[in-house]
DNA sequence: CAATTCACGGCAACCGGTTGCCATCATGTG
DNA sequence: CACATGATGGCAACCGGTTGCCGTGAATTG
């Protein structure tokens, strides 16, 4: 009587279904209703049978319960960088809304590799009820998933499957007209991985407007969109004569800021730079990054929507605000 | 013959065993033998049930491999902020060495609150074979927790459950001899959470060695490790006469600093700032910050190879080492 | 060549729930 | 009072695997 679980003989095999239904004097399919099912019983035997089941400290076993519906009630997010923080703001969008429909979310981390990433899903898949990915994989390797479980997508589109995207041919809009209204006319974008969906798209859009402003545009890269790459990006940037870059992300664009403070590079002085996300570190690197906002957190919050079906749009665009801080400035003269 | 799942015809329900089986020509215990007990069947009869499954493009349903053996060769790892990078080390290890192992890392965050902590872990735990905590949840509730699910620890010690720990002490000790060696005789401690093992032993360490070399320390909070807290933070150290602050970790050092710089506080000049963790940050903030290092990738991977039983150690501390960059100067004068 | 041993394959039970279908009993209705 | 009706509970099958135990036939040994 003094602790919750069993009889205190041994490991205390756990409490069954079997177990609640013997001691409540009815039948397993009745506990089972009793539990799970109100509706089917009647309210006498369901309090009798609840009441027994709390006494007896009874847990569904929940992989039993998932066997036959083939439901467990969780999802999956596998994110290419869990260490970049705009992820963080997806996940925590993600977790809310998964919790709040009774839904667990399982996190993977795909590193920026496809083949893990392949691999994460595969392993995750059994277990889940779906995925929302920020996905590197090929549109091939998306496609077979589907037909296993239902996916959303992060900064991604795809005919027949759902997802939600930053405006990116917005945000290439605004930060070409603020870099135009500095006096800027030629730009380098730094690419991020050759594999995201999300930078071939930004560098579509940017290079459009550029071309309606006049504005030369040069690519560079790809590059990881990391800190470290920053430095290699800086210098194929120093080498152009651009007079401002846009890059990828904030990781890499800040890795470009430390590389060009290293290299006595005035910003915005000589060289103004643009980061993609406003992540934490935007605010208090030096100088503040100008960048492009990502509202991941409510990316997040849509995308496990979509994938409940709360919502039943396929393709939600989200606005990705030019955010001007002070590492853009006037054209060097 | 031309896809690679079932034939044609509606929503193709996937193979099971009992479909190799019959295909081979078996019965389902020689079909589930020859493809996860090998030695159990003659070589021919293996190959021969390997082929048709992957003819038939056979997985194993997970699920129904779990429910009897109740292994589902997955490990959960619940920390407490998912968007701090500290933690992203922790994950990155974790899950390399997971995968090493055969096993899938599913991680959840709890957003430093207790309760949900309890909720993940509850949710998980049907799921997963063990976990990696790094808890915010008190003593009892863990002890609760561990007759459920093998459980490791990280930065945290409690009789009978495994753990990897940074050297609080020896950290707290370079940090206390790195300041006095700059002349600080008076520092404060900017605390974290209230529920944090970890912040009640550093400050403990802390408390010790400025005892042994006359240093006045004051402690200060708790307060939130984030961010944000470091604004009343900075303002809370400079009411005090400390020369110098600790902070609980980076991310409120740098919070601090960005509040120091707001009201023009110089640092070092004026003031010192210690963080703790040496993340994604620190190196670019303002100015770079001097930290302790926390070897949290090298966690990741001891703790799940204990929790694998990999390692036998049941205490695990790991050298935390001071990493001195520019806001720890002398004491002003 | 007969006896012993062992490799191999199959039957059936089991993991812990859920659910379709049927039996029963109480209630309402003609 | 007889009959239709609906609420309730139970039997048994099922989800998709794994595994203990047994039977069979081939290989080995005396």
């Amino acid at each position: 009587m003094d602790h919750s679980d069993g009889a205190g003989s041994g490991p205390s095999r756990p409490v069954t279904i079997y177990d609640v239904a013997r001691e409540a004097g009815v039948a397993t399919s009745t506990a089972s209703r009793a539990l799970s099912n109100p509706g089917r019983v009647s309210e006498r035997t369901r309090a009798h049978v609840e009441e027994v089941a709390r006494r007896l400290g009874y847990r569904p076993n929940r992989i039993a319960q998932a066997l036959p519906s083939g439901r467990t009630r969780m999802l999956g997010l596998v994110v290419p960088d869990i260490a970049n923080p705009h992820n963080a703001r997806l996940i925590r969008g993600a977790e809310a809304q998964a919790a709040a429909a009774g839904y667990t979310l399982v996190i993977a981390d795909s590193q920026e590799q496809p083949e893990l990433e392949a691999a994460h899903v595969e392993r995750l898949a059994p277990f889940v009820d779906g995925f929302v990915l920020s996905s590197r994989v090929d549109d091939a390797g998306l496609h077979g998933l589907r037909d296993r479980r239902p996916v959303v997508l992060f900064n991604r589109t795809l005919p027949e499957l759902p997802s939600v995207c930053v405006d990116f041919d917005d945000s290439g809009r605004q930060v070409v007209e603020h870099l135009t209204s500095l006096g800027h006319r030629t730009v380098a974008y730094l690419r991020g991985p050759a594999t995201s969906w999300a930078d071939a798209t930004r560098r579509a859009a940017l290079a459009a407007h550029c071309r309606r402003h006049g504005v030369a545009l040069t690519l560079l890269g790809p590059f990881p969109p990391t800190l470290e790459a920053g430095a290699a990006a800086a210098d194929a940037a120093l080498a152009t004569d651009a007079t401002a870059v846009i890059a990828f992300n904030d990781l890499l664009a800040i890795g470009v800021l430390q590389r060009l403070e290293h290299r006595g590079v005035a910003v915005p002085g000589a060289l103004s730079v643009v980061g993609g996300d406003d992540i934490f570190g935007a605010t208090f690197c030096r100088p503040p990054l100008t960048t492009l906002a990502s509202p991941a957190d409510q990316a997040g919050r849509t995308l496990v929507d979509m994938l409940n079906g709360r919502i039943d749009a396929t393709e939600v665009v989200l606005p990705a605000p030019l955010v001007a801080r002070d590492s853009t400035g006037p054209r060097r003269s």
